[in-house]
DNA sequence: CTGAAAGCGCTTACAG
DNA sequence: CTGAAAGCGCTTACAG
């Protein structure tokens, strides 16, 4: 049964060369004659050799591995980007270690001892509630012991210490904000969580820009993300000033549907009372009726370059880019009207 | 800047004990004296000391970590098993090693290899799709090289040797017909998919199973999972056989809720006209309009009994349970009558 | 309860 | 281009 893998030792026998020239055959090839690699080669293949991954990561220091650090693998755009990483660390031959972030701080922390541990070779970082605290606490993992690290669609605008990919989400909320300004809408409406996301923030702050420039009064409704709580609370918003609404940016596309829902259900026309945008493009914006306007975000690329990136900066210890900004585009659909 | 990391070395000089006895205060705590345990602890934690992961796997043959195979990050039934995964893991201190599958065999199996070279200590694998060629491959590594395999949400029916954690897709497939059977409805639907799914194929048996016991005619009909596709399949559908369709079951919500949009255009009520059962209960269910009936699906306490059940093979070498079978329910929301 | 020592399976200067 | 040997940082019998 159990059979006991090959080693290194196993090859080198069978093939009458040094343990030297096995490792050298795998990692540096150009090194060995082409005769010597090719009877070497066939004996791997023979023996199903894989080197112990332990073992060589003991040896080189290197673990062709990165640390993975996600809030929570059930947001799709999480999910998105994860695949995004995995399709770009598969031409690197890197694996993938997933750590599922934890609300509280300290456990943060030790999450991160244990990378460090782990001796992953870089970190890849996504986290659109990213604070202060968190935030120094990177930087000081980074410089403390040296391991690069790339923020994925983590954006914290008071400081550019740490490497990131994003898009620019000022700009976005800006611009379709603007856009239902063009439309004629005066009473916009931002529907964003209750609780604090840097990535949201930025959506409003852009929100706030257009909507200031444009004269008219801004309104903030802060809701759940939990659909059968945001519908009470839209039924709330409808009985308070429902009719006078007449556009929406919702932060992501679930609120915006939620929204449509219960203003349909309310009696209202979307878009004819209400031009309604929401933010990422997912499933839910074509899925939903009538199909959902909103800012459609390269997650996946985002995901793949933060992964290119973390790639050169562990080759070089450094990256020449230190801060992507992926383009989005405006998909307008129909809860719009353009 | 860079600060070397404290290796065990460092940690016994510092407390005037030998390697061994730092093993063992972290791994055998009982086998150290409390006062000596106590000296120690305090300069671990003064050092910040972790174990290098490499050197302890390689000394120790066990990884503490599990190999997590998926088809596909973006589901989110994928994504939500892997979370329950991570919970689950947690508690062991377990690291999870993502492997994203690749449709070819042949890099799967290289995969497969590859996760055995990492040294993982246990392989979790979810493949909805599963094959004869990739059961077989599984079992001959579980075999070959004595690693725990659990299969999550993933069924296999024609055999049974490797451990699994799922649900009875064929009853529950059998139960939803005949409620819709029960409702009145005569020409019942099954969406499902195209690629030849297993656990598709299972709600599919169940379908049939009640069809042919009411005694009506089976109505399979294969679309594709993208929207875009569907909506025209649907379309299409309609214009042959529209108006006689009374009843539907879905394969997935995502398709449910494509289904429900096409037929509404076509001036079709739900549920009046046509009762709509889902598959999972996502989100997607709660954003439809209506909202939709379906089966839910408990799929992070999947991921949470697989990775517990992993655990228990990894610890004892085998577990007592060879297949646990989770309840499902029956959500009824507003596209069915009940 | 504690320590000395071998060994896990690789990589990498160093010598030749 | 190739090999002998040290060393990576742990764990684990074995002795005491």
């Amino acid at each position: 049964m159990a059979k006991t893998k090959a080693t290194i030792y196993n090859v080198a026998m069978r093939a009458n060369v040094s343990l030297a020239t096995v490792s050298r055959t795998l990692n540096n090839p150009e090194k060995v004659k082409k005769e010597t690699r090719d009877k070497v080669l066939k004996v791997i293949e023979d023996l199903g050799y894989k080197p112990n991954a332990f073992a060589r990561g003991l040896a080189s220091r290197k673990s062709t591995s990165v640390a993975v650090m996600v809030p929570d693998m059930t947001r799709s755009s999480i999910a998105e980007m994860v695949n995004g990483i995995a399709i770009e660390a598969r031409k690197y031959n890197y694996s993938l270690i997933i750590y599922v972030l934890k609300d509280e701080y300290h456990e943060e922390s030790e999450m991160l001892k244990e990378v460090v541990a782990s001796q992953a070779d870089g970190i890849l970082y996504m986290n659109d509630e990213i604070n202060e605290q968190q935030y120094q606490m990177l930087n000081r993992i980074k410089d403390d012991y040296d391991v690069p690290i790339v923020l994925a669609n983590t954006l914290y605008p008071f400081e550019n210490k740490l490497t990131t990919v994003s898009i620019d989400y000022h700009k976005a909320g800006y611009g379709i904000t603007k856009e239902l300004i063009e439309e004629g809408r005066k009473n916009i409406y931002m529907l964003t969580t209750a609780r604090k996301y840097m990535v949201n923030d930025l959506k409003e702050s852009g929100y706030l820009k257009a909507i200031n420039e444009a004269g008219l009064e801004p309104h903030i409704f802060r809701t759940s993300g939990d659909i059968s709580v945001n519908t009470i609370h839209f039924d709330e918003l409808f009985h308070d000033v429902g009719k006078k609404i007449d556009g929406v940016i919702a932060v992501r596309d679930s609120i915006a549907v939620s929204f449509i829902n219960s203003m349909i259900a309310k009696g209202r026309k979307i878009p004819k009372d209400i031009s309604v945008f929401g933010f990422q493009n997912t499933k839910y914006a074509s899925l939903s009726r009538p199909k959902l306007s909103c800012i459609d975000i390269p997650i996946t690329e985002i995901g793949v370059r933060a992964m290119a990136l973390l790639k050169e900066e562990i080759d070089n210890g450094t990256s020449k880019t230190k801060y992507i900004e992926l383009p989005y585009s405006i998909i307008h659909r129909d809860s719009t009207k353009k």
